[in-house]
DNA sequence: AATGAATGAGACTTCATTCAT
DNA sequence: AATGAATGAAGTCTCATTCAT
C-alpha cells in the first residue's frame, strides 16, 4: 500500500474514533509510519486530506450501490440498492461515520448533497421519478423526497452500525426497509 | 439579559456558524461584551458550556412540544406535537443546529439519546406504544421506531431551516409530515 | 519596565544580531523572560512586532533630532541635526540597523520614505526649500535631494557605528557632515 | 539556457520579489521548471546558490564598469565609470537590489565591501587617491571615501530604478552625478 | 544530469485556563 | 461578579536537504 494510502486509511480511522477536529495531524502521521512531511507532501493541507478522504469514500459507496443495475419491480429495486448500501455501510462502518462526521462539520449544504447524489447515484433520483411518474410513490417535493432518501438510509446504517448484533435480524433488517419505503410509497 | 446569558446566546450563534471546536472562549467572551475571566467565571470549562446550552436547548424543545396535551386521534396528536416542533424549530434555527452539532461531536450514543427522549419527551416512546398496540402502527421494533422518529424531525426541520421559503408552503408541510407518518403508520 | 517593553527590547536586539527572518518568536520570548503567549497577546504576529517596532524606533530617532530647533545659518542649523542624529544613532546602534534591516526586507518604498520623513522630520524638506530657494543649495530635485540626506546619513551612521573607534575621531566627523553638506550645497 | 542558469535567473527574480529566506527552495526549482533534486545537484546549498549569484553578479556590474578605461580628466572618468555603473543597473534592476539584500542579510561587514570593491573596481580607489594627490578631491579619510562611492551609487540606482521614469530625465541624472561628485570634489 | 517522494526539526500561532486585582 | 494579562502545551504547516531510481 502506497504512504498516501496509508496515511488516508489511518486517518480515517482515527477521525471517526476522535473526531476530526481533535485529531492532530501529527497522530495521523506518527501511527501511519511516516513522516509529519509526508502528511503535507500528499495533502497542502488538513482540510484537503479530509476532502480526499470524503470524495473516496463517497465514490466507494456509489460503486457499492451500482455495481450492477437492479432488477424487478420498483420495490424491488429500490430494495437491492438498499441492502447493497447497507452491507457495504456494514462492512465499512468507519466509512460511514466519517461521511456523517464531514456533513456536519463541512456546512455540507443541502443543496451541494442533492448535486452530489445525483452525481453520483443518478438512478436515486431517477427512481424517484420514475416512481412518481407511475403511481407507486406518493406526490412528495422531488427535492423532499430525496432528503428523505438520504436521510433514512444514514439514519439506519448508522443505527446498525451501533448494535451490530441487530444488523443480521431480519426483523430489524426487514422494518427498517418499511421505514423508508412505506415512507415514500402507498 | 445577565452576562451569563449574553453568554450562552453568543456562544450558541458562534458554535453554529464555525462549529464547536473552531469557536475560542476568547472570540466568545469578546463579542459577547464580555471578559475572558467573565466566561470562565459562569462555566468552569469550555466543555461546560457547551453541556449548559446542550440542556437548556433540549429542555426548550421539549417545552415547546408538550406546552399542552395533544387531543384527538392518534394522528391527530402526532400531528399536533411535529407541527409544535416544527415551529420551535423555526423559530429558533441556531439551538436545532446546535443539537445536531453536539449529537455528533460528543459521541451521542443511540441509547443515550433514547433515554434522554424517553426522559423529556415520554409521550413520544407513549404513543408509539400505544399505535402498535392499536394496530395503527406496523410493529416495527421499538427502539428502531424512536430512532425514527428522532432522525425524521431532525431531517425534516434541518430541510426547513435550510430552505426557508418552503417552510410555509402548506404542501412541503403536509409532504413532510407525511413521510414521517407513513413510515410508521400502516 | 512593562512585559510588552522587555519584548520589544529583546526582539530589537535579537533581529539584529540574527536578522528578522533568522529570529524565532519563539527565542524573543524566552529571552524576555515571558511565555509564548505573552509575545503573542502583545503582538498579534511576528509582522505586527517588526512594525511596531520599526514605528517606534523612527519616533524615537525623530524625537532625538528635533528635540529642540536649531539655530544659526542653514549650514548651521543643518549641522545641527546632522550631529544630533548621529548622536542619537550612535547611542542607540541597534535601533538603527534595525531600522536598515527593515528598510530592505520590507519592500520600503521610495514614496512611503519620503512620506514618513516628511511627517516625522518635516523640517528636512523645510530646510531643503528655503536652502534652494536662498541659493545655498545647488537646484536637485526635490525627491531625490530628500533621498540623499536619508541615505547619506543611514550610510555615515552605519559606518560610525561599524567602526566606533571613528566615532569620536573630529576628523571623521567633518568629513562625514562634508560630505553630506558638499553633495547639496555650492 | 542550461538548467543551471534556469535556476540562477528564477532564483534571482524571487529572491527580489520576497526576499531569500521567505523564497523556499522548492518554489525556485518549480517555478525554474526543474525538480527539487536538481537544484541541489547544482548548488549543494541554498547559501551556495546565493553565494554563487552573488559572485555573479558583482561580477557583471565590475565587467560593466571596466569595460573600457575611462578618459579624460579625473572627473570625466569618474563620470564614464558612474553613468556606466547606472546604465547597467538600469538594465538589470533585479541585480542591483539583490546585492543590496544580500548586504543586509549577510552582515557584510564594512571591510570585506572595501576589500571586494578594490578587487573587482581597483580603479575606485585609485582614482580616489589621484584626486586627493592632485587636490581635485577633498581630504577625507580614504574607507570613508570608497563607502561614499559605494552608498551613493547605490542609492541612486536604487531611486532610479524605483522610478524608472526619471532615469531617461537629464536632469534628474545630472543631478544624481553631481550629488556625488560634489560631495568628494572641490 | 535529473527526478520527486520522503524526512523531521522547527517555525508561527492558537487557545483553554488561571489569577492577581 | 468582573477583568484581562499571562501562561505554555499543543497544533498546523514549512522547508532545506537526502536518496533511491
Amino acid at each position: 500500500m502506497s504512504k498516501r494510502d496509508q496515511i488516508l486509511e489511518t486517518a480515517l480511522g482515527l477521525f471517526v474514533e476522535q473526531g476530526i477536529a481533535a485529531t492532530a495531524t501529527a497522530q495521523i502521521a506518527k501511527q501511519a509510519g511516516v513522516a509529519t512531511g509526508t502528511l503535507f507532501h500528499h495533502f497542502p493541507s488538513k482540510a484537503d486530506l479530509v476532502a480526499a478522504l470524503y470524495l473516496g469514500v463517497k465514490a466507494q459507496l456509489a460503486d457499492a450501490m451500482a455495481a450492477e443495475a437492479a432488477e424487478g419491480t420498483l420495490a424491488d429495486q429500490a430494495r437491492q440498492y438498499w441492502e447493497r448500501g447497507l452491507d457495504w455501510a456494514l462492512s465499512h462502518p468507519g466509512a460511514l461515520q466519517f461521511l456523517q462526521l464531514v456533513g456536519l462539520q463541512g456546512h455540507e449544504d443541502t443543496q451541494l448533497r442533492h448535486q452530489a447524489i445525483s452525481e453520483l447515484l443518478p438512478f436515486v433520483p431517477a427512481l424517484l421519478a420514475r416512481g412518481q411518474a407511475e403511481g407507486v410513490l406518493r406526490p412528495v417535493p422531488a427535492d423532499l423526497a430525496l432528503e428523505q432518501c438520504h436521510s433514512q438510509f444514514m439514519s439506519a446504517a448508522a443505527f446498525f452500525i451501533a448494535q451490530p448484533e441487530h444488523a443480521r435480524d431480519s426483523q430489524y433488517r426487514e422494518s427498517a426497509f418499511a421505514l423508508f419505503w412505506h415512507s415514500l410509497a402507498y
